[in-house]
DNA sequence: GCCGTTTTCGGCCCGACTGTTTTCAGTCG
């Protein structure tokens, strides 16, 4: 009973390693198929062993009778024969050779055979004795290639963090677009999609003149080091390590690659096939027929949607998880706007552990165009955050009715961001959470509770008094720290019948709930709050990554309860 | 290994850039 669950992102872990090592056997055609299984289950909605359980592996795309009993293999007893069997006959580094820039399965094969080298630090200091240069293939170049690669990837080992560089490529996107010889410019890759996390930034441009776009690209004071240099392809990389590529194409042809370069791999693929079923093919410069001779569609991406039989897919849901179907039925929800939000729910101050004044985070959230501003500062238990004491709350609340009668078209509204304990209760007492416009409750502390535990924690917290939402339901800070565990379906189930929102933390290192957490919690008929969590007036801007998570989520604006305005909000906290 | 109102067998997405080559293989997205 207490045995954990396979994950999603471990069976996809598994079979991208199978991949690779048939891959570097030079096995055909089966790399491709494991790797297409691992991205389907990779993105999967639902956790795979609830499907396994209904005997419904073979459902999923991609997966058939192979597949599926490796998998039922992996869960039934935690390893696979089969995967171990691939391991013994390739050592362990070499697959680890592919993970450098320019190194794929032949290469690292040849590494292998020619100079027994197995891992990147064997590679590393054969590449610095001058071995790899004596191979047939090899020169200096590749030799330094591989060394520039090797520190790329010591210091790169993962993904950026959306919220934290799509400042940065918007800065160069701008620059782009504000030359004189280019036409049209857009960010495309899964920054336009807007997944939590990216691994390099795509730029897509338009001109006449692609060798002077291409030159000023790799000449930006942003470059720190051009990596590659085309007129039609460039690379640089700027700050954090970031590659950025830029696409240089004709302004006829800009939909369709606007469409091939925002993706996903996995959408486009499915769109590409849909495109054969009508004998045409489609790549970057268009849907045409299959002879190249007839274009069908190519300068706006809606178009070939249109053609396609298909309505127009926002990027955002681009991850072939059923959009192209409901694009053909019809069914394709009317996703919120990044301009929906009337205000934030959840934002710090000075009073606890932010860095601002109630009026200044005000003046910002004014600045900002938005009708409000919740202050949910930390509440007394969170003492390593400065929580606030019953007193702080009474004197918080004076000052911030100071504010609202000095400031206009803000009006701030005094919550409070609460502990749920261990027990799932309260830590600040009814009498003072009455008083108070708005309550968050999320979990601090006590992470490592069994499943069980945890979800009678966050659903007694759901029947507390005065308890408006929960904050950050997750608990996990990307790439650092996974959710805590938490049976989400019954938490979904008991916030929808009570009313208790369920946030939609934005700030970058949350973002939990996360998109697939959000489609289910809709299916479930939660309510849904976007906030940013604010400690600082410039963490404002972050509300718009959770309406990207929303989007994702393929949530509309009624799915979303501060895309009201702030008496349709009073009147339904007053419910 | 998967998949099928073109197929239960025979296909499997397409094009650019690089390096080391005399015409192309490997890699990437």
């Amino acid at each position: 009973m207490a045995e954990k669950k396979v994950s999603n992102a471990e069976i996809a872990s598994t079979l991208f390693e199978i991949a690779d090592l048939l891959e570097l056997k030079g096995v055909a055609f089966k790399p491709r198929a494991y790797r297409s299984a691992a991205q389907t289950i990779e993105a999967l909605g639902e956790d795979i062993t609830d499907i396994a359980e209904r005997g419904e592996l073979e459902e999923i795309a991609g997966v058939g009778e192979s597949i599926a009993g490796k998998i039922r293999t992996v869960i039934d007893q935690g390893n696979l024969p089969y995967l171990d069997r691939l391991r013994e006959d390739m050592p362990e580094g070499v697959r680890e050779l592919m993970e450098l820039e320019g190194i794929g399965p032949k290469k690292a094969l040849f590494l292998h055979r020619k100079l027994g080298i197995s891992g990147i630090d064997d590679l590393e200091v054969a590449a610095k004795k001058e071995k790899v240069r004596e191979l047939e293939g090899f020169a200096t170049t590749s030799e330094q290639h591989i060394l520039d690669a090797i520190e790329v990837w010591k210091e790169r080992h993962e993904r950026f963090l959306l919220g934290y560089i799509l400042h940065d490529a918007e800065a160069i996107e701008r620059k782009l677009r504000e030359h004189d010889a280019v036409k049209k410019a857009c960010l495309a890759g899964s920054i336009r999609r807007r997944r939590e996390t990216v691994g390099d930034a795509d730029i897509l441009v338009a001109t006449d003149e692609p060798e002077t776009v291409s030159h000023f690209f790799c000449s930006l004071p942003e470059a720190r080091r051009v990596v590659m240099e085309g007129p039609k392809r460039c690379t640089i990389v700027v700050a954090r390590n970031l590659h950025v590529d830029l696409r240089v194409i004709e302004e006829e042809q800009f939909g369709a690659a606007l469409q091939y370069f925002t993706g996903s791999k996995a959408h486009n693929i499915t769109l590409r096939k849909r495109a054969l079923d009508h004998d045409w093919k489609l790549s970057e410069y268009g849907l045409a027929t299959r002879d190249g001779g007839d274009i069908v569609a190519r300068e706006h991406e809606e178009e070939i949607y249109e053609a396609l039989g298909l309505a127009f897919i926002p990027p955002e849901l681009r991850e072939n998880r059923g959009e192209i179907e409901a694009a053909e039925e019809g069914t394709l929800p009317a996703l919120i706007e990044y301009g929906d939000l009337w205000g934030d729910l959840h934002a710090h101050t000075k009073w606890s552990d932010g860095a601002h004044s109630v009026r200044e985070m005000a003046e910002a959230a004014r600045d900002r165009g938005w009708e409000y501003l919740i202050i949910s500062d930390h509440s007394g238990g969170l003492a390593i955050a400065h929580g606030l004491s019953e007193g702080d709350i009474r004197t918080q609340g004076k000052e911030i009715e100071k504010v609202n009668r000095e400031l206009e078209d803000i009006t701030v509204l005094q919550g409070i961001e609460a502990n749920v304990d261990k027990d799932g209760t309260i830590d600040v007492k009814k009498s003072i959470l009455r008083d108070l416009d708005f309550v968050v409750g999320s979990v601090h502390s006590g992470f490592k509770m069994t499943e069980k535990e945890m979800t009678e924690r966050v659903v007694t917290a759901i029947h507390q008094d005065h308890l408006n939402m929960i904050g950050h339901p997750t608990g996990r800070l990307i790439q650092k720290r996974e959710p805590y565990a938490l049976d989400l379906d019954a938490v979904f189930e008991e916030a929808a019948s009570v009313g208790v929102l369920l946030e939609i933390n934005a700030f970058p290192t949350r973002l939990d709930l996360s998109d697939i957490h959000c489609r289910r919690a809709h299916d479930a008929g939660v309510m849904l709050g976007i906030s940013t969590d604010a400690h600082d007036t410039d963490h404002l801007r972050f509300l718009d990554l959770g309406v990207a998570v929303a989007r994702r989520g393929w949530l509309e604006a009624g799915d979303v309860i501060n895309t009201r305005s702030l008496d349709e909000l009073r009147a339904w906290l007053k419910q």
